[in-house]
DNA sequence: CAGCCTCACTTGTTATAACAAGTTAAATTC
DNA sequence: GAATTTAACTTGTTATAACAAGTGAGGCTG
C-alpha cells in the first residue's frame, strides 16, 4: 500500500465534493454506505470523513449526518477606522446581535497594561467579553480592554451596541488602529463559545485603537470563525 | 461519563503544557506511558493526542514521538506596497530562499482574466508557483499570474528573486494593492508542499496590484503556514 | 387529534488486537 | 574501530466489537 487508504478514500470523496457531485449542503452517504461501496472497517471510513471535515470540505452531526459545508465567507473591510465591522456587515445584509458575556474592571495583562499606557499606580482598565451573532448564530467572540474612563462612562451603551460607534458619539474619535491578524485553532472554551468542532481554523484581529495625540483607547481581539469570515484591505503608496 | 474520556486527558495535557510542565520542543510522555498513567486505550490516548495536534498544541512525528510546538510567528507588515514580505522578514533576521515549481504562459480562470483585464481576444498571463522557505523550511506557498509582457520580460529575474523588488527595479512602480486575508486549510497538495499535517490552518493572502495610471499588473496568493506567521496592518483615519 | 413511545437510523466513544513503518541505540560482524 | 545488523522503542494504519447518544418517523395511547 503506498498510501493509506483513509487518504485515498478521502481524496475520491473530495473529488465528489469539487465536481458538485455533493452540492453544498448536501448529505453525504452515511458511514454504513461507504463500508459497503469502500469494503473497509468503520474505523477507515471514520477516519477518511475526519480528513474531509479537517480540510473545512465537511461537516458532521451526531444523529444526522455528514454534509458538504457552505462556503459562502463574509468580508470585514479595513477601511478607515471609523465605519466598522458591524456597519460593514450590516451593508453586507448580515443581521448582527451582540450578546456581553463580561463587563467588568480588570487589572489587565503586563502586555495590555503597556499598550494602553496605563498608570503602573492603578493599572485597571475595563474588560468586555462578548459574543457578536451573525444571523442569529455565533460568528466572533471579542474581548476588549476599554480605558477605565471610558469603560466606566459608556458603561450600558458598550453593552449593547458596537464599540466604535459608541466612541464616535460620545466624542471619541478613533484616529489610527494598529492591527495584527492571525490563525488561531479553537481551544475548548472558543469551541463552546462559537459552537465549532475543537480545534477549528479561527481568524483573529487583534487591535490597539489611538483617538486625537496618539492616546491608546482600547485593544481588544476579534475571534471569528476562519471559515465564515476575511478581511479586506486597501494598501495604498501615497500615504 | 459527563465528558468524553480523550477530551479530559487531552485538557489536562492541554493545562501541563500551558503551566509550563512540557515546554516547547519537548517531548509529551509516548502512549504507552500515558495509557499507564490514565488508565485507558491506545485508541484514548491517540485522540487526546490529536486533540492537542488540533488545537495546534503539539506535533507528532512518526517513530521519534509527540512534540510541543514553538508558538514564534513571524509578522508580515503590510505597509506601503513597495517593501514587502521579503524584505521584511530579512529585516526580521530570518533567511529566505524561493523555489519556482512551475513558471509558464497559461489561460487563467476567468475571475484572474477580469482582475488583470486581460483582452477577451488572448487572455493569457504567466503564472508563477513558487515555495518560499524560510530558514530552509518550507513556509509560504505563493501562487501569482502576471502580465504576459512583464513575465516575458522578466522570466529569469522572477524566478530566483522576489516578485515586488523586481519590478520596481525595472520601473513598474506598484501603487495600490487590494489584499483580502483569510483562513483555509491545508489540501493534500498544500500538506505535501508545505511539510504540514493534512487539514492545517493557513493563512491566506490574496492580492492584486496595480501601476501607475490604475492598471493591474499581477494577481496572486501567498499561502503561509498559519502557525508560522500573522500579518500587521495600520489604519490611518487621515487617507 | 395531541402527546408519548418505540424503533430504526445516524454519528460518537471506547476497548482489544495485530501489523506497518520510522527512529535510535546497542550488539554484532567484518 | 567502522560498518552493518538487530532489537526495542516510537507513532501510523486497519479490523472487529460493543455500547452511548442524538434524530426522526411511525405507531400507539389517551
Amino acid at each position: 500500500m503506498s498510501q493509506p487508504l483513509h487518504l485515498d478514500i478521502s481524496e475520491q470523496l473530495r473529488q465528489r465534493i469539487t465536481a458538485g457531485d455533493y452540492l453544498p449542503g448536501a448529505k453525504l452517504p452515511s458511514e454504513r454506505q461507504l463500508i459497503a461501496e469502500f469494503q473497509v472497517s468503520r474505523i477507515t471510513v471514520r477516519r477518511a470523513i475526519a480528513n474531509l471535515v479537517d480540510q473545512g470540505l465537511a461537516i458532521a452531526h451526531q444523529g444526522k449526518g455528514v454534509f458538504v459545508t457552505e462556503r459562502r465567507k463574509a468580508v470585514y473591510t479595513l477601511t478607515s477606522p471609523g465605519l466598522f465591522v458591524a456597519e460593514d456587515l450590516q451593508n453586507q445584509g448580515i443581521a448582527l446581535t451582540v450578546k456581553t458575556l463580561i463587563f467588568e474592571q480588570v487589572t489587565p495583562p503586563q502586555s495590555v497594561q503597556q499598550l494602553l499606557q496605563l498608570p503602573s499606580a492603578e493599572p485597571t482598565a475595563y474588560l468586555q467579553k462578548k459574543i457578536l451573532l451573525m444571523e442569529q448564530v455565533p460568528g466572533c467572540m471579542d474581548i476588549t480592554y476599554v480605558l477605565p474612563e471610558i469603560g466606566e462612562l459608556l458603561a450600558s451603551a458598550l453593552q449593547h451596541q458596537m464599540t466604535f460607534p459608541v466612541l464616535e458619539r460620545h466624542n471619541i474619535p478613533i484616529e489610527r488602529v494598529e492591527a495584527m491578524i492571525e490563525c488561531q485553532n479553537a481551544d475548548p472554551e472558543l469551541s463552546q463559545q462559537l459552537q465549532v468542532p475543537l480545534g477549528h481554523s479561527l481568524l483573529t484581529y487583534h487591535h490597539t485603537a489611538y483617538t486625537t495625540g496618539d492616546r491608546p483607547v482600547l485593544h481588544g481581539a476579534s475571534i471569528s470563525r476562519g471559515d465564515r469570515f476575511c478581511y479586506a484591505v486597501s494598501l495604498n503608496h501615497a500615504r
